[in-house]
DNA sequence: GTTAAATCTTAACACTGTTAAAATGCCACC
DNA sequence: GGTGGCATTTTAACAGTGTTAAGATTTAAC
């Protein structure tokens, strides 16, 4: 066992990690490309041959986000959303952002972000699909997303997707305190369509 | 008149144009300190004196895109919001946000604002009182959302200003086309309380 | 076993925010 | 009207950043 060998095995992961966990620690602002290298025991210039940039490291994380976003609209679809997925599907992605900050603002920080990179649209359009499916019963294909038209896409699944979105972001941003008594209750039932 | 004064006049206004044309033109991504402080004609370190540093500037800009929202919120009371004044309200929070997307932006890049700022309490706050009030005929004091308890907050009026901000963000990011025909009606008519 | 490709390091460039020290001009006070 | 004090600005410097080009090292393919 090399105390340290050449090639790292596995450094694409290793940044990613790094780079959540700096996320977590220290926020957006605390995120460095030289950060991540020296956490991930490389040399700064070593992501750019995985990522090209610092987008494509931040791109990556974000994309993993929408990801585990997805798997928590669908456990909430799961355990208890047959009589109501719309209230279910809310609460989760409420909760998502509240117990992930740092990867929720990411997700959102479309400056920092390669917004054209598929993998990223195929896990955010995703999202929307299920929250889309919760109100119509249709998930939305990734084309009607791309279409201009936006042909079929519902008007009260934006309406859903607005309410439960700005509400995360006004809390995570101080502006509203979560923890009020019957306040998520209150927004959640402004989802009645 | 001579070509170049020691003394800059207004340095402080100068610089928060500075900063209001390099977002429009470039985004958020584009501003620099230096960059603020070479358009003003002026070496690198002035702003410190005004500013102290970069988040000073950027907060007092983002304090004066509230007190622009706010003069946009009140003119869409007066105008039209007699009869339904939370969807006027609602429609000049979209619109603006629309018609102001870096400055918006940048209103809730918070981890890059001094959020303790009086001024840019003051301002956010005083937005918010005027949705408040559209809702419940009652403006928000400013002790209420400092106090951790927010007593007197309402609900339905966190609700409308998580919908609109939602939407505003969400369509600012290209995740919603705010062309899309009847999509902000449809939103504005979630609104109903 | 040799060669090509993938991976990582070193070194360098231009840029950033911030600070300390010095320079400059304005203004009030005598 | 001079003169000192103060606000303002500049110069110079420091540490840190993203990115690139060149070289070093390992893996893998043939």
């Amino acid at each position: 066992m090399p105390p340290k060998p050449y090639h790292h095995g596995d450094l694409r992961q290793a940044l990613i990690d790094a780079t959540e966990e700096i996320l977590t620690e220290r926020g957006m602002e605390g995120f460095s490309m030289r950060e991540a290298a020296r956490r991930a025991g490389v040399s700064p210039a070593a992501p750019a041959h995985h990522f090209g940039d610092a987008r494509g490291l931040l791109t990556a994380v974000a994309t993993g986000a929408f990801l585990d976003l997805q798997e928590a609209l669908r456990a909430a679809n799961a355990q208890g959303g047959e009589s109501k997925p719309l209230h279910a599907q809310g609460r989760a992605y409420i909760d998502f952002g509240l117990a992930n900050p740092a990867r929720f603002d990411l997700m959102w920080r479309c400056e920092a972000l390669n917004r054209g990179d598929p993998a990223y649209l195929a896990a955010s359009a995703g999202a929307f699909s299920l929250l889309h499916e919760a109100v119509t019963g249709l998930p939305v294909r990734p084309e009607q997303l791309c279409d201009d038209n936006k042909p079929g896409i519902d008007v009260r699944a934006v309406s859903a997707w607005s309410l439960v979105h700005g509400f995360t972001t006004l809390a995570r941003q101080g502006n509203v305190d979560p923890h009020m008594p019957g306040l998520i209750d209150g927004v959640l039932a402004a989802l009645a369509v």
